[in-house]
This record gives structure tokens, C-alpha cells and sequence, in this order.
DNA sequence: TTCTTGTCACCTAGGTGTTAATAT
DNA sequence: ATATTAACACCTAGGTGACAAGAA
């Protein structure tokens, strides 16, 4: 069995709607995908991976609203149509396999080497996605058979497990600036944005205690200059 | 077989005497230990290690110089006597291990990762030295036999190279200004010390080409103050 | 006197969202 | 109008020798 640590933060960005930056070099994850695992046999091989399937075959764009004289993203999202072509389904393998179970046990197994990319010609083996649609990261667990004839037990010896908190828009520069505040407010890389006292995450943080119009007040970056409508 | 990288370094640092600081918290070797490996079975599992070992069982003092009303330290040593207990021998396995042949052999193999410590109680895992003694690092490759009864032929499934020019005195503080000179030049993390062009070295830099004295002119940090003669 | 320790400024290496410019 | 890109300031994380203070 398989537990996702941080599930917490997961839960968080999730009600408001999961954005991960993709980029033409690769970005991480945040939060990153991270498990315990439990019920391995310590002396047995197991490969981890992670794939992304298509949440939905749709597209979608954002919606821009006006107000006063100026106007913001909002944190809804209209479908905009069909999904473009599927990209090429490529799987990430933790950099640790093949290892026993032993280890993977011991400790939490964290893909912090996963990288998003929209390039589709990527060679760095980052995983492809389209941006504006949405996607489900996967886990897989592998046991490596030591028989001859391990293909034909491919079936029993791979499971996948799916976590639907985790699932996320991806994009090219964040649409729903609450997903922007809560990335900065938890991501230690980001500190340099932050512009409340840093005792104060996640110590006093509440989930959800800003209004919608208060995290516009908070805002150093409206969408568009003066309005209009 | 196993060929050394960098191995114009390890020389040109083995001719002056090469030095390692050793401390509490554990410090990286430079030149860092790398190495190609040919000729293994690419299907087959290997554990790469590192171990340390004396060069004789003497232990080093340095020798300090009054040189006009300063004093420096020489780049000599005079052997003050026996070696101290010996250490515990610990061993570094390379954190990738284990890994098929195919693995190791496809690009340098890097022992970054390993750690030199003067403390007797290290709990880190790092390599335990005594400063003021020299050791000879060596490099082992160990087949992993998938045999029942492996143990059977350890002696065979285990292979030890050593390559003189990485010998090296452990120190808490360098010794001879030209190593300290050497590493500045060399390492990439100490280029804040480097009073000359950076473009100068590699590219302008002979082996050898300053004089003992001008280098103590470049010094920074003479031994003593006011001399003592 | 000789050796060791802890702190420091200054680097390397690389992960953030911002912003202005560009592409579609 | 909307989406993407590239440069950037500002972080995290950690590897350097210098230096002053301490220990033996």
C-alpha cells in the first residue's frame, strides 16, 4: 500500500485548482509527489515510475474578469474545445531504480527529479504535456520477476496507484492567482515573494481565510492595465 | 580495466605533496576520486567502493621556516614519530551501487559524494582519518555472483585498483601554501580566493611555473606575525 | 608551539515567480 | 486577446579557504 505524504498541501492547492508550470527546459513539481509505501518484500527488486494520463479530452483557457478599471484572472476555467493531440506518453523511473524493497520502505521516496516540459521534442526525458489541459499523475510499482519468463507475468507483477488530489492544469504562467499566493506561501524556493513574516506560514495559516477580493487587494500583478469594458 | 580522470591534476598536486582537509562535519576530497571503467559484464551487478588506507605507520609534523622577520610553512614535513591508533576502517560504497555494467561503464564514475572526517565518533557514515597521516585511497569493484553460494568466491568476484598519485597527508589545516595556492586555482568553489584572471587557468597555467618565493608573496595569510627568530 | 575548531564571506548550482517582449 | 518565452532578482543548499580563538 502506498500512503501520499504532504496530503495536506495537496488537499489545499487542490480546492482551488491545481496550475504546474510547464517550460520549455523542464520545471519540478510543487508540491512534489511524494509516498511512503508499505507491504514490499525487503530482499525483492521493484522498479517506481510515474506517468500522466488526460483527466478529459478538453482544452481550456482562462476567463479574464473586470473590475473597477481593472481586470484579473479569475479561478474559473471555460473549456475551450477539443483536446489537441495526445503527447507522447513518456514515464518517469525514480533515478534509485532498480532497488529492494528494503529501501524504497525505509524511507520517503520523493520524485523531486520529475520534470514537466511542453517542448515536444525534449531529449532530456522530462514528461510532455500539452498546456491548458488537465492531467493525472500515476504511480506505478514494478516488481523486476528474477524468472526467465517474467514477460508473461507482467500483469500481476505491476500495480498503479492514483491519488486525485494531485491532479493539475498545466500552464505556462499561473491563472488563478490564489494558486500564485499558496506557491509562494509553501514553497521554500519562492520566499523571495513572500511579504508577510515567514513565522507566519504555516503557523498561523488557515486554508481558505482570504476572501477572493482580498487576494486581488494582495495582487502585485494585475493582468491588464487600465480597464476594458 | 580502470583508467583515473584527471589524472594531470592528482599529478601535478602529487608533486607538491598532496594535502586533504579533514573535519567534524566531513569534507569533500579535491580533486574529487573519478574513474572509467572498462570491460564489465553489462548485464551484471557491481558494487563500486572506496576505501582508505596508510601509507606507512608514521605520523607528520610540519616544519615552519623563518624567512627574513616572517615565518611560513615549509612544504616539507619531519616524520614526529609513530602513527596513532588506527582509525576504524570504514568504507564508502558508491551511492549508485548496486548497478549493472552497462550503468557504470557508460559515463565517469564519480565518488563526490565521499566525505573525510578527523572524528572518531562519526554517526554520518563519512570516512574516518587521522590528520597529520598519509593514506593511499583504493578502488574496488565487487561482482555481485548471483550464485546460492556466492560467498564461496569472494576472493574472485573482487577486484582492487590503486593509483599511486592519488596519495595524499590528511591535515585539519593546509600545510604547504602551494597546495592551498593549487586548490584555489583549481577547485571551482574557491574561486572567491583567486586574485588573478579567472581566463588565466587553466588555459595560461604551467605546472610549476612559480618559485617557491613568489608564491609566498601571492600569500594571503602568513604563518605568524612578527617573527620570532 | 603546534594543531584543531567554528564562523564567515564568497563562491557554485539550481529552483522560484515576475516581468517585458514576443508569438499565435 | 490570449498564450508563451527568456532574462532576471531572489531565494535554497551546500562547497571553498581565511581567520581568530581555543586546545593540547
Amino acid at each position: 500500500s502506498v500512503q501520499l505524504e504532504m496530503k495536506a498541501l495537496w488537499d489545499e492547492f487542490n480546492q482551488l485548482g491545481t496550475e504546474m508550470i510547464v517550460t520549455k527546459a523542464g520545471r519540478r513539481m510543487f508540491p512534489t509527489f511524494q509516498v511512503k509505501i508499505f507491504g514490499m518484500d525487503p530482499m525483492a527488486d521493484y522498479m517506481l515510475l510515474m506517468d500522466f494520463v488526460p483527466v478529459d479530452d478538453k482544452r481550456y483557457r482562462q476567463v479574464t474578469l473586470p473590475i473597477s478599471q481593472y481586470a484579473f484572472h479569475s479561478s474559473s476555467w471555460l473549456v475551450a474545445g477539443k483536446a489537441d493531440p495526445a503527447t507522447p506518453g513518456r514515464v518517469h523511473y525514480h533515478p534509485d531504480s532498480p532497488a529492494k524493497g528494503a529501501q524504497w520502505m525505509k524511507q520517503i521516496v520523493s520524485f523531486d527529479k520529475l520534470k514537466l516540459t511542453n517542448n515536444l521534442l525534449d531529449d532530456n526525458g522530462h514528461i510532455i504535456l500539452n498546456s491548458m489541459h488537465r492531467y493525472q499523475p500515476r504511480f506505478h510499482v514494478v516488481y523486476v520477476d528474477p524468472r526467465k519468463d517474467s514477460e508473461k507475468y507482467a500483469e500481476e507483477n505491476f500495480k498503479t496507484f492514483v491519488f486525485e488530489e494531485t491532479r493539475f492544469t498545466a500552464v505556462t504562467a499561473y491563472q488563478n492567482h490564489r494558486i500564485t499566493q499558496l506557491k509562494i506561501a509553501s514553497n521554500p524556493f519562492a520566499k523571495g515573494f513572500r511579504d508577510c513574516d515567514p513565522e507566519d506560514w504555516p503557523r498561523n495559516h488557515r486554508p481558505g481565510a482570504l476572501p477572493l477580493m482580498s487576494a486581488f487587494a494582495r495582487s502585485r500583478n494585475p493582468v491588464s492595465s487600465p480597464a476594458h469594458q
